[in-house]
RNA sequence: GCGAGUAUAGCUCAGUUGGCAGAGCGUCAGAUUGUGGCUCUGAAUGUCACGGGUUCGAGCCCCGUUACUCGCCCCA
């Protein structure tokens, strides 16, 4: 047997239901608040995301499905992708301000675990051209209005400002300072950390770490005043729409794009991979792909994980339809004359299903129960010779007589 | 890349000290000849993950392999 690649997923009918229905309310949220759909292709030279997300993160320097002697990679993330788009098709020109959203899978070739998978589906927003602290605003709003439709409570906003490049370099040099007489009492990971990426070691799980971060010093303090009155002004934004947050210092995000504003929202029904959502501001990206100097800010949701939080939840995904009628035929004529009907009452738009099985009529009975149809109408030999048939009503068993070729004007409820 | 756990029917899982491979659900058929749901009766479905070893005898004990799951790292 053949079986599916690690870490990938097959959704059944059932599952494909849940997904198209999480699918149906995103984007209707998505458009209340004016972001349209782009869509980019599956790969994309390799190029872009080495640049776009930066050659020493995870992502691109071990999880990146690359193929065609590295010539082209499946994307990884959708951020690079649309800013390309963007710069690509001169959408600056079309309006100053892009919002945009998409719904696409990604592929990352990590170890699966809970909630993480090597191919995975999202769904982001970004806007794009506007530096402004209402697209901030405008942006997260959109995130948590979404989660709380879904009716989801006990979400954990954290957000940060982890300042622009001179800021944050600054930063890092007292950070480092600060770590390097810890340097002996740090976590292995940490110790390792002080050289790659010393931010990371702010969020680390180790208990000694996080004694030791305690005291060490805090990025806000290095803010300068635009940074520090952005951040007040999201802050206020999100306050006066009544969306609850967390001021997290510590909240450094994985991808080199990021500056100034990041934040994540986590559940703690997921396991260990329990943020829902994330994202920040990446005001020198598209500059660093080859377009103008432009800010912007987006973020992405994992839909699996989505998934997982609204099943623990309890939330109650709609059931699919059922067919409104039943049509058993007995006998080879009659089959034939099903056929017929069952054409014309669904280019009447009724959901309609027959038997593919040349089952007894008992047999097609249990299949249209099974299938919960309203109704039920057998066709034999004697319904042919007669021209009349009884439609039954599945619910509670009562049956009406109608003409055979009148079956498509009954009045189904 | 590292660590831990699991592997028995389509699904969920029992399986005693090593002694004929099991249950529930689902599927199929029957219980009035052309009528479902409930009930009853019956049936089909297994390389007990794979390969070795111990033993008169292994689903069970030992070794190895693989797959899956969870965790570390990182991310959604």
């Amino acid at each position: 047997m053949i079986s599916k690649p690690k870490g990938t997923l097959d959704f059944l009918p059932a599952d494909a239901f849940k997904r198209l229905h999480i699918e149906d309310k995103l984007r209707r949220i998505a458009s209340l608040f004016n972001y349209k759909e782009i869509r980019t292709p599956a790969f994309e030279k390799t190029e872009l995301f080495r640049r776009g997300i930066g050659e020493e993160t995870d992502i691109v320097s071990k999880e990146m499905y690359s193929f065609n002697d590295n010539e082209f990679t499946l994307k990884p993330e959708m951020t690079a992708p649309v800013i390309r788009a963007y710069i690509e098709n001169s959408l600056y020109n079309v309006s100053p301000v892009q919002k945009l959203y998409y719904i696409s899978n990604m592929f990352r070739h990590e170890r699966p675990q809970a909630g993480r998978y090597r191919e995975f589906s999202q769904f982001g927003a970004e806007v794009i051209g506007s530096g402004d602290y209402a697209a901030d605003v405008d942006l997260i709003s959109l995130g948590t209005s979404f989660l709380s439709d879904f009716g989801l409570k006990n979400l954990k906003i954290k957000i940060n400002n982890i300042g622009n490049l001179d800021e944050r370099r600054t930063y890092i040099a007292d950070l480092k300072k600060y770590l390097e007489d810890y340097k002996n009492h740090l976590s292995s990971e940490s110790h390792k950390r002080l050289f790659t990426n010393p931010l990371r070691i702010l969020d680390s799980k180790d208990g000694k770490d996080i004694e030791i971060v305690k005291n060490a010093p805090v990025i806000f303090d290095y803010l300068g005043p635009d940074n520090k009155s952005h951040f007040g002004n999201v802050l206020k934004g999100l306050e006066s729409m009544g969306i609850q947050y967390e001021i997290d210092y510590k909240l450094v995000r994985g991808l080199d794009y990021y500056t100034s504003t990041t934040f994540e929202i986590a559940s703690d029904d997921l396991g260990a991979q329990n943020a829902v959502l994330g994202g920040g501001r990446y005001d020198m990206l598209v500059q660093q792909l080859g377009g103008k100097a432009t800010p912007a800010i987006g973020f992405a949701c994992g839909l699996e994980r989505l998934t997982l939080v609204l099943e623990a939840n309890k939330y109650e995904f709609p059931e699919p339809g059922n067919p409104k009628i039943y049509l058993v035929s007995a006998g080879e004529e009659a089959k034939k004359k099903v056929i017929v009907i069952a054409n014309e009452l669904r280019m009447k738009g009724i959901f309609c299903e027959t038997d593919l099985l040349n089952r007894s009529i008992k047999a097609q009975m249990k299949d249209a129960n099974r299938l919960n149809a309203g109704y039920v109408c057998v066709i034999g030999d004697d319904e042919l010779r007669s021209g009349a048939v009884k439609i039954k009503n599945m619910a509670g068993g009562d049956e009406t007589e109608i003409a055979l070729d009148n079956i498509v004007n009954f009045n189904f409820i």
